[in-house]
DNA sequence: ATTTAGCACTCAAGTTCAAGGAGTGCTAAA
DNA sequence: TTTAGCACTCCTTGAACTTGAGTGCTAAAT
């Protein structure tokens, strides 16, 4: 009993030293000596106690050392388990919270604006790029569906939801079809679909099309085929606007980007939308706080990267994703506390514009 | 006589040695020597001749030596020499040409697509970052104006260019309005400014609304007045939308953006949107090709990169540009040629879309 | 059983020095 | 006017050495 009371508080001291080394790293980015530990935890140990800490932290895997005489640097484990502890403790402070609302003016009326606003912010806060993700528009409620005669075969088709997100897109069909016929396709939309997300659309059209509901007699079964077409490029065509992001000139402050490969690897990260956007996509069905530390990223070129990533909803369902992209040197507990923040924020401000 | 001709041709051979050296530097990036352009000019003069010439142009200042046992490096006036010959002789390629035009799909029919495709393969070109800029609004024609109501005193603005262009955006207004009022409104524009350009548009409303016009009626002066304030804002809102740009991964493989100084500047004008911008707005009177090398250029932090631009036109007007960012050591014969060359077919593409 | 002082040891980073070499400028001959 | 020849410059490279921060281990202190 004794004795197990003893090790918890040895293992406690461990992580109290880890904690401190990750600290200091990430504030000045030199491997940290036993001498500073002991003078950041206010003297009540000495530094060649805290070598022997040291080196049994060494020996789990969560920090190293350069070279034989130097300092110690957290690793990539290191970091994960310090983030593990300080992600449950991450209290919103109230001033930063209140801070942080306040930047989202009352002009603010669209999604657009507020991602926008709210990348701008996560770069500025951190340091670091912001990148936010529109709310996919599958997972968005259609309000309003329009289909405007340009020329011949050139329709412009015009989707509004209920968030006063506006796509367009012009379409070229492969038969001409007359105002009237347009006019039926939007109604028929209009009529059915209003109010449903889009993603639910396409699949009911899906299964229109495929002949798989009776009762639609064939003018209907054309309009829904055109329809189809038309919602599958909307959708399609707005995947590259799905994804911004604000803040590279941040990088080139950080030491680690003095390697220029480094920096190469950064650049090609945010020169590949596509791979961008998949990246937060495929993060879309969680809904809370995701971090991943350098090699735990998926892509190789972030493997000297961490990206922290939170969701934001809409009328309960998570419907996109903003984060932070840094080095893995980067003060975690900022970023958890104010990816976080933004996330709650940018739900609540699409409720207002969305009510 | 005789004398001025021989002199004509020193001349002319001094600017074929400078050629000579600003096209291995470009491709090397390391100083050139006396030999290596006597090898490129196949030998028909000694080192120690070409020597005596690199002296002569050193003294003029458009070459210069690192340190006293280097070769020779073009200065920024040995690029602007250069250039200048350079830019009466540059004639498109057929096949080039040919190669690029074919790179316009057929299913490109937006602005939006062009202008993306457009920075994409001048990045993909010239290994540098392809800028291009939409045609400001101001300059396009309207072709159809609506509001929709969307709830009490929110409106959403849909404007469509001829150019199947569509700009929208949710306006709060001071006051509600009704359905019929708004149509009045759409009505009014509809009516009185199809295929005008906006710019005309908000000037007229502008005049209407100051009251120097006569023979409006009172129903009629409070829907410019609205008019007027959506127009304005639909033209502010768009602007961070006006440029864009790809391939800043490029820059990376070039040894210049080795130092980190020179990529932080780099990274910071492409932060900067809206300078981008007033950069690329500025030149927009002028249609034809620009060349801005080295400090030439308004921002300082562009003081190690050199920008080409060209206009493109719109039923013979300028209303947009596209250009190439790069280091100083660019290809600027081939640059001015693909960014010249670009901008013809963008030219040339939105006639067919407009058609 | 822990903690700590003391000390030898290691290794990156900086400094100095010399050798090597690319490229020039100048001179005198072609 | 051009060119061969040669001395000169100064960057680059690498070896040898110095410095200093920080460690690991041992033996003493708590």
């Amino acid at each position: 009993m004794m004795k197990n009371n003893i090790n918890r508080n040895k293992e406690q001291r461990k992580q109290f030293v880890l904690a401190h080394i990750v600290h200091e790293y990430v504030s000045t980015a030199l491997p940290v000596s036993s001498m500073a530990v002991a003078r950041k935890m206010g003297g009540s140990l000495s530094s060649a106690t805290i070598r022997n800490i040291m080196a049994e932290l060494e020996e789990e895997g969560y920090i190293e050392q350069p070279h034989t005489s130097a300092g110690r640097v957290p690793t990539q484990r290191g970091y994960r388990c310090y983030v593990d502890i300080v992600r449950d403790r991450i209290h919103s402070e109230k001033k930063e919270a209140e801070r942080l609302a306040a930047e989202y003016d009352r002009r603010i009326n669209t999604i657009k604006e507020v991602i926008r606003k709210t990348s701008y912010l996560i770069s500025r806060e951190l340091h670091s790029a912001g990148v936010a993700m529109w709310p996919s528009i599958e997972y968005l409620y259609l309000k309003h569906f329009e289909l405007v005669k340009v020329k011949a075969e050139t329709v412009l088709a015009v989707l509004v939801t209920v968030t006063n997100d506006v796509k367009n897109y012009i379409i070229k069909l492969d038969r001409e079809l007359g105002k009237t016929e347009l006019e039926k396709i939007s109604n028929y939309i209009n009529s059915n679909y209003e109010m449903e997300p889009i993603s639910a659309i396409y699949d009911d059209l899906k299964h229109v099309a495929e002949g798989k509901r009776e009762n639609v007699d064939k003018e209907a079964f054309r309009a829904v085929k055109t329809a189809l077409n038309v919602i599958d490029t909307i959708v399609e065509e707005n995947i590259e606007d799905e994804i911004y992001w604000e803040g590279l000139n941040y990088f080139m402050d950080e030491p680690e980007f003095q390697d220029i490969n480094i920096t190469r690897n950064m650049l090609k990260v945010f020169s590949d939308k596509r791979g961008l956007i998949s990246m937060m996509r495929g993060e879309l069905p969680y809904e809370g706080l995701r971090v991943y530390i350098g090699k735990e990223n998926q892509s190789r070129m972030l493997k000297d990267c961490s990206v922290v990533t939170c969701g934001y909803s809409l009328r309960g369902r998570t419907v996109g994703r903003i984060g932070v992209i840094g080095p893995t040197r980067m003060d975690y507990d900022h970023a958890l506390r104010t990816v976080s923040c933004l996330s709650h924020l940018i739900s609540e401000k699409l409720r207002m514009i969305n009510s």
